[in-house]
DNA sequence: CTCGTTACTTAGTATCCACAGT
DNA sequence: ACTGTGGATACTAAGTAACGAG
């Protein structure tokens, strides 16, 4: 396996003990440095940071002195400190700024779920991103309409209700924000007492709405810090024992590793072993393993991310030295160790690393950027798979309510456009227009067919439900049967061997011709996407890999490269934008990606380390006589505190969506005294509404910016994300605007979880789980479109829920008579009782009470998440060791949190040690 | 610097599929 | 056994960001 080296950086970070390693640039000077910083920041908030910190001023960069301001409250808040918790209290404070907004949130939270009283608690900590988050309230998604504007939505969608929603959200939120930190933490704790009164039953449409926002509001947070304080301890001291159990698995590990690998080669099973999980768990892995490591032989790809890991891990004992070495060199290297097996690779990497010896190997070093680094050494694959040729049916559509005949050409675009008769798509003007200008090329200008509104495409749409149907009908052989045909055909494509290690291939089938479903109001949403030809395809592979054969006789590859500094097999250029390249890489569970997966998360977590400074910095800023300096400050300051995009520039045949450097001064607006109402449309046309509370310089700058200028001209007019990048990058090397969405969803993951995970079954510990993903989910904005069924399967459990109150009612009724010698009453259904003793009623009545407890919670718990998409985070924002570790910990087994894919993916991931934090300042 | 390329990550939705309830 | 569900996976659009040329 490999390994190597690559890992080095890896395994710098060492997926263990990480602490510093990591690999990226920035890193560790900094421990020192950043905390200088937060100390001058912070000044206020305490959060302190230990002392430890202190503060060296790091880079130069910027930053000012800690001047500084007060304000900060975001500061104060990155503090994540929270960790710290000692410092907690202040922190709380500062975190306040965090708005109302937030109240809100959890105010919602509670009501929902029962937990509340954890909420309740951890709050302040959390970053700032609690903070923010929630207001914004998502519009619908459908590609239609609906999302983008806040305006109202389409009937479908919820019913409605979300738009209102989310207004109300924001308003609500309004209200209370005004008051100033202090007050707001006040607040909070009263919301949430509020909130719990809320709770309201879910039904209510527009209440639900309403909650949702208060959920937002919600972080909650503060108090609780504590009490995770309190539990840690408890945790660290098992720690130990951990800690050898551990060791044990590292060395397993790296077994599982492979094991994964090798499940996944082969797949599969075994991933669960994968797992780790737990001690007890442990067990089972290490037999695992042992079967595993036989296998490795193979020794996949995986395997070598693993076995980075894995070496990390065994380093678990060496883990420290190696790593506080390692930190402090820039160079992430150390890793080295490992000793990888392949050599091969070795060679290459060099440049990077190298620093500790070991050589190596391979690739890759820790550039993660990509950049002109070597990737690999020897590739090889298949190439890719193309779609199968259209079958004609030749079933006609009308014109004007007569047959015509098309071509099969003709015939295989107009099927395409018959079949989405169903979606949003269908009836828009722009889907419809472009539909048409290319269908019509195809049919020529003399043809019969000269409007699209004439045509009747139902025959084709009736054939095409026929079709599914017969599919829906044929036996569960005959799907087997077919199924096991296409996998004969497409297993060739599904594999690269990189390094020597085989891999899965991720997307290896080209994309088949279609109409352009651009989300949100895409300019060439219904173009026609064209079938893609091999002459439009270049390979990638190893310079002594075989040439793969072209698929479709007698056409040819377009080029065939030798580039080892990229990733990817193939490309061909967009159709719909030919500037625009499609590209086939690896699927997520190959080491190639877990690499760079883990180096981004070491990127992030070395944030932890600057943030201080980072904060420091842009408040300072936030008064500069510059306007570009202070554009700068005001941009950094938004996207630290509500995970903004960066907002690259778009072009004019895209849909018109921003980022923090794009946003146009109608995209917001100026609240007194100092809150901010965001409105916006985001990434895939996602709407994102949110009122946050901000510093009074930031809300002063604002203003400034948006004086003079027009609802459409840019609130940032002399920035761009390059701007903006280059400046990060001055603060901390390799930091960009996109790093500051990691850190603060994985550190709010991390603070959750340590403050609210209380003792209890595994259940009641994933609900906690599932509660910091959704707080994260929120902070990221991360929407999803409300199902179809939603409004009547909530109208199912109020219905079951309503029965089980019945129930009750007539146990009571007959608790009473028992009590008073009388013989129950009938039931209900007619059925006749038995005569009970009053307290067997009582025990009868208890478990009916935890039954509506149960759906109560299971009804607020649905209504809470109808539009919040838990799985966007958990792929690519919350660092998988965080979770990991914290399955550790509380032998929750990794499996009721991570997908077969995800565990596959985050294979790297899998050997943590138990008191692995996502900071450093956390332990 | 700006702009166009290029490479790679992030994201929502469509579809698949296993499971629970009937 | 059947079917509705919702979770998991597949798909591909839509972002971010590094570079290099002019």
């Amino acid at each position: 396996m490999g390994t190597e080296i690559v890992s080095e950086s890896v395994m710098d970070n060492g997926y263990d003990d990480s602490d510093d390693d990591k690999p990226l640039v920035f890193k560790r000077k900094s421990n020192v440095a950043s905390n200088s910083n937060q100390s001058k920041s912070n000044p206020q908030r305490s959060k302190a940071v230990p002392s430890s910190k202190v503060s060296p001023m790091r880079s130069p960069v910027t930053s000012p002195n800690g001047t500084t301001p007060s304000n900060r409250t975001s500061i104060v808040k990155s503090s994540m400190p929270s960790c710290s918790s000692k410092d907690s209290p202040a922190k709380s404070p500062l975190r306040n700024d965090t708005p109302s907004t937030v109240k809100d949130r959890s105010q919602s939270h509670k009501d929902q779920s029962e937990c509340k009283s954890e909420h309740e608690d951890s709050e302040d900590d959390k970053p700032i991103s609690f903070i923010r988050s929630r207001n914004s309230s998502r519009p619908n998604k459908g590609p239609s309409s609906s999302r983008q504007l806040s305006s109202p939505q389409p009937e479908k969608k919820n019913s409605g209700d979300q738009p209102l929603d989310r207004a109300n959200k924001t308003i609500k939120d309004e209200s209370d924000d005004e008051a100033p930190i202090s007050l707001i933490m006040y607040r909070k704790k009263n919301d949430s007492g509020i909130s719990g009164a809320k709770q309201v039953s879910i039904d209510e449409k527009k209440p639900l709405a309403k909650k949702l926002h208060q959920n937002g509001p919600t972080l909650k947070n503060e108090a609780p810090n504590s009490k995770v304080l309190g539990k840690r301890p408890l945790e660290k001291d098992s720690s130990p024992n951990q800690s050898s159990l551990k060791k044990a698995k590292v060395s397993a590990s790296p077994t599982s590793v492979k094991m994964k690998q090798d499940s996944v080669k082969k797949e599969s099973d075994d991933k669960g072993r994968v797992l780790v999980s737990p001690k007890p768990m442990k067990a089972k892995q290490l037999s695992t393993r042992e079967d595993g490591t036989d296998d490795d032989d193979d020794l996949p790809i995986s395997k070598r991310l693993k076995s980075d890991s894995s070496n990390s891990k065994t380093s678990a004992a060496k883990p420290k030295a190696v790593k506080l070495s390692s930190t402090s060199s820039a160079a992430k290297p150390k890793v080295t160790r490992v000793v990888s097996p392949r050599s091969k690779a070795m060679t290459k990497n060099s440049k990077k690393v190298t620093k500790d010896s070991k050589y190596s190997t391979s690739s890759k070093s820790l550039p993660s950027s990509g950049d002109g680094q070597t990737k690999w050494t020897t590739l090889v694959h298949n190439g890719v798979i193309f779609p199968p040729p259209y079958k004609p049916h030749g079933i006609k559509i009308l014109y004007k309510g007569k047959p015509v005949d098309l071509t099969i050409e003709q015939e295989e675009v107009a099927t395409m456009f018959a079949v989405m008769r169903e979606t949003e798509y269908y009836n828009k003007p722009q889907f419809r227009e472009n539909f048409w200008n290319d269908w019509r090329i195809l049919l020529g200008k003399k043809h019969v067919i000269q409007k699209l509104d004439e045509c009747d495409f139902t025959p084709i749409y009736e054939w095409h439900l026929e079709e599914k149907e017969k599919k829906k009908q044929m036996s569960t052989e005959e799907k087997k049967a077919a199924k096991e045909e296409k996998l004969k055909l497409e297993e060739k494509y599904m594999w690269a061997v990189v390094d020597g290690v085989k891999e899965k291939v991720g997307n290896f089938r080209v994309e088949p011709p279609g109409l352009f479903r651009g989300r949100g109001e895409h300019p060439k949403m219904g173009k026609l996407k064209r079938r893609i030809r091999p002459c439009e395809i270049t390979l990638n592979i190893g310079k002594d890999a075989p040439i793969p054969e072209c698929p479709i006789t007698g056409e040819s590859w377009k080029e065939v490269k030798h580039d080892n500094t990229v990733t990817w097999l193939a490309f061909w250029n967009d159709p719909i934008n030919p500037k625009e390249f499609k590209y086939v890489f690896l699927a997520a569970s190959s080491s190639l990606k877990g690499l760079s997966d883990k180096e981004k998360y070491e990127k992030a977590r070395n944030l932890t380390d600057h943030i201080d400074n980072i904060r420091t910095t842009y408040t300072k800023n936030f008064t500069a006589k510059d306007v570009k300096t202070r554009q700068i400050a005001v941009a950094t300051y938004l996207i630290d505190k509500l995970a903004l995009r960066a907002g690259n520039e778009k072009d004019d045949d895209e849909a018109d969506t921003v980022g923090c450097c794009t946003l146009k001064v109608g995209n917001v607006e100026c609240i007194p005294p100092n809150k901010i109402k965001f409105d916006f449309l985001g990434k895939d046309s996602i709407q994102y509404v949110n009122t946050v509370e901000v510093e009074p310089l930031v809300y002063k700058a604002i203003g400034q910016f948006q004086a003079g200028k027009s609802k459409s001209d840019d609130l940032f007019d002399e920035l761009d994300t390059s701007k903006l990048n280059a400046h990060l990058k001055e603060l901390v090397p390799g930091l960009t605007a996109k790093v500051f969405r990691t850190y603060n969803a994985s550190i709010t993951l991390d603070a959750m979880l340590n403050q609210e995970t209380k003792d209890g079954d595994v259940n009641q510990k994933i609900v906690v789980y599932q509660k910091a993903n959704k707080e994260v989910a929120i902070i990221c904005n991360h929407q999803r479109t409300v199902s179809k069924s939603h409004g009547a399967q909530i109208e199912k459990l109020a219905a079951r829920l309503e029965e089980l109150r019945e129930g009750l009612k007539e146990l009571k009724t007959n608790l009473d008579r028992a009590k008073k010698g009388k013989p129950p009453l009938e039931g209900s259904d007619g059925k006749k009782l038995r005569n009970l003793e009053p307290n067997a009623w009582e025990k009868k009545i208890a478990q009916q009470n935890v039954k509506i407890e149960k759906m109560e919670r299971d009804m607020h718990t649905k209504e809470d998440l109808k539009t919040v998409a838990l799985g966007t985070s958990k792929i690519n924002y919350l660092d998988p060791r965080i979770t990991v570790a914290w399955c550790k910990r509380h032998e929750v087994p990794i499996e009721k949190i991570f997908t077969k894919s995800l565990l596959e993916k985050f294979a790297w991931a899998m050997d943590v040690e138990p008191e692995f934090r996502f900071s450093r300042q956390m332990v």
